[in-house]
DNA sequence: TATGAATGAGCCTTCATTCAT
DNA sequence: TATGAATGAAGGCTCATTCAT
C-alpha cells in the first residue's frame, strides 16, 4: 500500500465512526482535520470534495458491519445457530457492533430523500444483509434443520425489519427491554419452523 | 388566537416537512424563511433560535402523525379492525402519512448521539404510539376478539418495530415489495390470536 | 434611495476602481471588504457572488467613464470642438479619467475569453463611445462644418481604436509621448475634412 | 538540450497559450500541471515559483508573435508589401496569429498597474513591433517607395495604435466590420504616401 | 409584530508552495 | 530530474443570530 493509499485509509477509518455518529451533514470537514490532525488541504489530496470522503466513509462503516456479521455468523455451526448468532449479534444497539450505531438505519434516513448516491449504498447494504440471513434459512431447510416449506425471503426480511425497528427503540429510549422481547420472539418464530 | 400565535403556527406548518425531509442539521433558517417568504427577523421573533423552531417542527411532525393514526385507527369498530387500521396505516412508505415518511425514524435516527432534547421528544412519540397499539390489544382481549394470554405490550413492540424496519427497506429500496411481506406477516400474527 | 441600495450604491463605488485596477479574477471579496470597511456577510446581502458585484461594478466604471464623456463632450460649443474635447478627454492615459485606466480595455482584455456576460457589457460600452463620436462628426456634416462626404462611421471607430491602441502604448511605457502622436494625428485629420 | 531544459520548455509551451487566454491571476499552477501532465512538483523543479513561469509565459507569447512578424513581413519583397503584409496578419482578431489574442494587449492590460515585471516585458515587445514598422517605412523611403518626409516614428505609432485598437473592437464584437475598416484606412494611408 | 441590514464565525474548497523519497 | 503527499493561508460563500427601525 502506497504512503498516498495509507493515508487515505487512515482518514477514512478516523472519519467513518464520526460521520455514523454525527450524520453527513452536520459532519464537517474540520471535524475530520481534527481527528486525524492532518491539515485541511491534506483531506483534499486524498478525496475531491466532503461528499467523496462521506461516501467513503459509508463504504467503510458498512463493510466493517458487514465483515463483522459474516465472521460471526461464520463461527455458527448448524443454520439455526447462525441465525441466533446474527440475531445475537444486534442484540444490543447500546452497545453497538459500529461505533453510532447500524449505518444502514443511520444513512439510510439522512439519505433517502436527500442524496441518492449514499441512499444506493445503503440499499446495497440492506440486500447484502438480507441475503446472508436468507442464505441460512436456506441452508437449514436443505440439511433438513427447518422445514421445509418456510418462506426464506419472507423471514430473513422480517428478522432485519424486525431488529431495525428494534434498533430505533432502544438507542431512543435508552434501554435494552424492548429490544430483547423482539430478540425473544424471532427466536421463538425460528424455533417453531425448527424440525 | 392572537397574530402573533398564528404566525408561529403558520411557521411551524411551513417548516415541519422542510426539517422531516432534510434533516435539522441541513435544513436553514434561510429554508424556512424562503417557505414562509417571511423575513429573517419574523423567525426570531417566534422562535428564539433555530433549535427551538427545530424542536417545534419534531413536535408537529409527531402531533400530526399522532392525529391522523388515532384518526384513522378511530374509524374501526373491532379491536382487530384497529390493529389492522393501523398497520395499514403504514402500508406505503412512498407515500407516506407524513411528508418525508415517519418523524420518529427520521428524527431519532439524527438525534440519538447529539441531541438528547429532541431524542427525548422521540421517546415520547414512539411509547404513544406503542400505545396505541397495546390498548387496542388489551380492548381486543378484554371484549373475547383476541386470545386472553395474547402479551399485548410485546406485540405492540413487534407491530411497532416490524414496521418501521419495513419503512427502511421500502424507502431506501423504493418499492413497496418488502413491506407488504411486512404487513403479511403481522396480519397472519393477528389472526392467529383472534378468537 | 433605502438603506439598503445605499450600501450597495456604497460598495459599488469603492469596489469599482478595484475591480478596474486589479482585474476581476486578482480582486478578492476581501479586498472590498477592506476598502469598505464591511463584513464579509453585508456583501453578500447586497450581492448574491462575487460575479454579481463585479458586473456591477464594471457597470459602474463605464456609466462614469460615459458620463464623464458626455459632459465633457457637451461643453463644446461645434462638431469640431466636439470631437477635439474627446479626443483631448483621453489624452493623457497616465492620468486617466477613470481610476485604474479605460474600463473597456481593461475588462475587455479580461473578459473577452472567459467571461461573456462581462464581454457583452462592454461591447455596449464600446457601441456606445462609438455613436457618440458618429453623432458629433454627423452633426458637423449636417451643419457645414465637415465635408459631406466623410464617412462618420468609418472615422468614429478610427478614433476609438486609435486612442485605445494609444492608452495601452502610454500606459505601458509610462509616457505620453506616443499618445501625442496619436491626438496630433487625429487632429490633422479632422482639421483635412473641415471645411 | 539537456533533459532539464526540454522539460521546461515542454511546460512553457503549454503554459503560454493558458495565460494568454485566461490572463495570469486567472491560471493557476494546477491548470498548467493538467496541461502537461506533469506533477506539481516538477513545475516546481523547472521554476522557482508561479511568477517566474508567467513570466516565461509571457516572453514565449511575444517571441512567437514576433517571430511570425518577422517570418510575415520578411517575405515581402517591397516596404510597402512590408507594411501591407504587417496589416494583413493582424487582419483577423477572431482567429489570431497567437491563440488567446494578442499578449501585449492581454498582459499589457493586466500587468500596467500590478505587475511592473511583466509590464516591463511587454514594454519591450510593443517597441520592437514599432521598430519593425518603423525599419520598413525608412527602408521604403531610403528606396524611394515612399514620400522623404513621412515621418516613419510616428505612422508606426498609428500603425501599431490603430491595430491594437482594431483588436479590442473584434474580440469584444465578436465580428470583423471594424478591423476591416482600419485596415483599409492604414492601407489608403500608405498609399497616399507611396510615389 | 415585522423587517431586512449587518455581523463574524465557520463552511467547503483551492491556492501556491515545500519536501522527503 | 521527477514525484506526489503535505501544508496552511486564503478563496468565495453560508450560517445562525442581532438589532435599529
Amino acid at each position: 500500500m502506497s504512503k498516498g493509499e495509507e493515508t487515505r485509509q487512515f482518514i477514512i477509518e478516523k472519519a467513518a465512526p464520526i460521520f455514523n455518529v454525527k450524520g453527513i451533514a452536520a459532519t464537517s470537514m474540520s471535524d475530520i482535520m481534527e481527528a486525524t490532525k492532518l491539515s485541511k488541504g491534506s483531506m483534499y489530496v486524498h478525496f475531491e470534495n466532503k461528499e467523496v470522503l462521506a461516501c467513503a466513509a459509508v463504504d467503510h462503516n458498512m463493510k466493517v458491519l458487514g465483515d463483522k456479521i459474516l465472521m460471526t455468523v461464520g463461527k455458527a455451526k448448524t443454520a439455526k445457530e447462525e441465525l441466533f448468532a446474527y440475531i445475537d449479534f444486534f442484540n444490543n444497539p447500546l452497545n453497538p457492533p459500529v461505533i453510532g450505531g447500524c449505518p444502514l438505519l443511520n444513512f439510510g434516513m439522512e439519505a433517502d430523500d436527500t442524496n441518492p448516491v449514499v441512499k444506493e449504498k445503503v440499499n446495497g447494504g440492506i440486500r447484502f444483509t438480507q441475503r446472508v440471513l436468507e442464505n441460512s434459512i436456506n441452508k437449514g431447510i436443505a440439511n433438513g434443520e427447518f422445514k421445509p416449506d418456510w418462506n426464506a425471503a419472507e423471514f430473513s426480511t422480517v428478522i432485519f425489519a424486525m431488529l431495525e425497528g428494534g434498533n430505533l427503540i432502544s438507542r431512543i429510549s435508552g434501554n435494552n427491554d424492548k429490544m430483547k422481547i423482539i430478540v425473544k420472539t424471532l427466536k421463538s418464530i425460528i424455533e417453531e419452523n425448527t424440525l
